[in-house]
DNA sequence: GACTCTCCATACATCAGTGTATGGAAACTA
DNA sequence: TAGTTTCCATACACTGATGTATGGAGAGTC
């Protein structure tokens, strides 16, 4: 971690640190450098230029972003769907949210983030359908939470300031609602 | 409008276009002029600096962001709540995704952003009340709307692909469930 | 102990963007 | 029609970022 000589993970890593507490126009050579108190030559020695590196950490940042997701250990699945919605309600907001700005004004970190979106639905909609929901409503359901999730992380102030409990019952109780009145 | 000469107005609005299009990091002097076919110099006489530029663009974004919200027609309250929630999920999306994205690494644009949303919400609670809900139910119910909304805004492709009716009905049915089964 | 490989520093050349200074053209005003 | 104001062009100095070339220090290898 504190070696005298850095590894392409420790570039990546200082990347998603910067990433979270100061958005993506941070992910340049010359700042990430000053960050990690070595010259702008490390970081063109272990990627070829930025695109490379930020494919790096945008494959990186795929992998966590939907492997926190997954790792509840709850077993019947109306409980595992209940702490994956707490759980990810209360995580920090700030890389997730940086990385969907990131979105907006780059394809590769759109693609990257289209793939995640991708598998969680999946995912989402299979915990939903396990938990009784009919397949129909588990898809648009599953859909809506994503929904409000990613609104969630977009609004959220970046002191915490955890979510309302109410707030958090209320869309979970709306989550597991009857299909077709 | 295709004037020779332009003014501030002429200058936002370009802003305004180039930020749905390629997003805030195209908010800068020299592109614009571009696009305008002008030079920088008319930037620099009709803006002190590009912090004065961004404040009139984020200015006018917050006047139009809200005004289109609350153009409905309808009478009824229940009636206006659904015409609002089908077109702010039909219209186009990139100008918000953009404005939200640049929230997300300038101060400016977070403070601008705060504040519509802050608007958007009180007039929503204040709809779903009228509409029947309870004060309580009201209010958690026009946060989670918003954040559908976003979510929405978030994740639209940039290719319209309209947002599947089904969907949209059913977040519609959530948004009146009653409250407190 | 010479050799090689790995990681980093330093020194360029280049480019894009900022802001300023100055001047000029067109329109408005008296 | 002379003067003034409005809007824009051009040229300059400066900053930050990119990518490359070259060299050097340290650790491992034979």
């Amino acid at each position: 971690m504190t070696e005298d000589r850095l590894s392409d993970r420790d570039w990546v890593n200082a990347g998603l640190l910067a990433l979270a507490d100061t958005g993506f126009t941070a992910l340049k050579a010359a700042p990430l450098a000053a960050r990690l108190k070595v010259s702008r030559g490390s970081f063109y020695w272990h990627f070829a230029d930025v695109a490379a590196f930020h494919d790096a950490v945008l494959r990186r940042w795929g992998r966590i972003a939907f492997e926190t997701v997954v790792s509840t250990i709850e077993s019947r699945p109306e409980d595992r769907l209940r702490s994956l919605l707490f759980q990810a309600f209360r995580a920090d907001t700030r890389l997730e949210r940086a990385v969907r700005a990131w979105a907006t004004a780059d394809p590769a970190a759109r693609a990257a983030v289209a793939e995640v979106d991708r598998r969680r639905l999946d995912y989402l909609e299979r915990l939903l359908a396990d938990a009784g929901l009919q397949r129909g409503a588990a898809h648009l359901r599953a859909r809506i939470l994503n929904w409000a999730y990613l609104g969630h992380v977009l609004s959220a102030e970046d002191g915490a300031a955890e979510v309302a409990q109410d707030l958090l019952a209320e869309l979970w109780r709306l989550a597991r609602m009857p299909p077709q009145a």
